[in-house]
DNA sequence: CATTTAAAATTGGTTAACCACTTTTCATGT
DNA sequence: ACATGAAAAGTGGTTAACCAATTTTAAATG
């Protein structure tokens, strides 16, 4: 799964223009699933954009599972019928750029979640490597420097530990966000640090015991500030 | 946010040794936030690999909010402090693909957490636009034809209708490989459609009549038997 | 010696040419 | 008519050339 297509662009409008085209393009000769679509060569002549440009729109339509290439024979409509098609590219044209809100929602709910998964799958290793960012935050922090850094790989750490490779990656997905947010809005401020550091060692231990209901509880006090702030903005 | 550069690919072996140079050249050459990367072309040259490997590693990294490619200056390391950097790559190189399970377990928790979202924050459009994929399905299954795809397309409405784009790109994004899984291990099985138009539109009435907790209590139902299913696997 | 300025080198991004392979076409032989 | 096979056309993927803008260099100017 890479989700790298959801990159903002520059090109973007124009490839969503691509997108529009192709469905209505698929509508149009009532391709069905398994049919194959023009070349890309085809296509950027028809829709007079560049080959680029195509290749673009049509990765990402494959990455959500709408077209299949095949190479050095030809783009084909995945095994989906028409219905989801246009459903599915109207919802993909649709798509918001994730603002802040949505995105501290989102971790919210993760991290509540992938603690207590971590609780109860964590690894020997697991512990070993969340307790290196547990132990690298504290020094960072006794020290009066800045840990952002330090408390985000911590909490890496445990969605890592979760075992959720799906989790897993769109934790990573969301981080550089937030840490830009963060440091935009000055959310993370040092008075609140000291209290973090007793705060990450409670959740530490408490996926250590694989104490599950702990965990979680312990995750949602850290996150009483966090929760305020993402209502409040 | 453009998840696609998540997407498999037989380059990725390539890409990720790539990544891996990288860290290692950062590390090396101690480069810091701001700090400018060697050109694509010295990269490739150095690497022993195409210049457009190079690219796609750094748009890898750029997704992830590491790097910062400026057009016509240069690559910069983001940012972020070389800690960050060296955990977040090394996480980023072990990512591993998502499992079947993994991405069950995610949708679940997503559609728990969207359906409230959903009964909260509905819109009249959302209602109607949920509504259509909501008859469109029984219509399906009343004619005993398969309506896996439209069974998404009611999800997906609901997704939407929770206000929260992250979550909703993120079900996006799983549902391709959902699908492919539902057919592959016959997860739907037609006796439980007729079941199923009954627990949508008791979700719908929920959402509708903006009844937290009957709506995700009725959602819970719905996944009964995925529950079931992703834990037996 | 400092300042200005223009030209040359360098940059990420884009386009066009090329490649290896597949698919189609159609002439050939039976 | 039909089967065979080679050649031509077509395919997505890759590489190399090109572009516009920036950055550096150094020569010209005061």
């Amino acid at each position: 799964m890479d989700l790298q297509v959801l990159a903002v662009s520059d090109n973007k409008k124009i490839q969503n223009s691509i997108i529009k085209k192709i469905k209505e393009l698929i509508n149009y000769k009532n391709l069905e699933p398994g049919d194959k679509l023009p070349s890309e060569r085809m296509l950027s002549d028809r829709f007079n954009v560049s080959r680029s440009n195509v290749r673009f729109a049509i990765q990402k339509l494959e990455f959500f599972g709408l077209l299949k290439s095949i190479p050095q024979s030809g783009t084909f409509v995945a095994n989906i019928g028409v219905i989801a098609m246009n459903g599915m590219i109207n919802d993909i044209l649709s798509l918001d750029q994730p603002d802040f809100k949505s995105l501290v929602e989102t971790r919210i709910l993760f991290e509540l979640k992938t603690v207590k998964l971590a609780a109860i799958r964590r690894t020997d290793e697991d512990l070993k490597h969340m307790k290196e960012t547990l132990d690298a935050y504290s020094e960072k922090i006794m020290n009066k420097e800045n840990a952002v850094q330090e408390d985000l790989l911590f909490h890496l750490a445990i969605a890592k530990a979760s075992g959720n490779s799906t989790m897993n990656t769109f934790m990573l997905a969301i981080t550089p966000e937030i840490i830009t947010n963060f440091e935009k809005y000055h959310v993370c401020d040092k008075n609140q640090a000291f209290l973090a550091i007793k705060e990450h060692a409670e959740i530490y231990e408490a996926i250590k015991n694989q104490d599950t209901m702990l965990a979680k509880k312990k995750m949602k006090i850290h996150f009483k500030m966090l929760y305020q702030y993402c209502y409040n903005i």
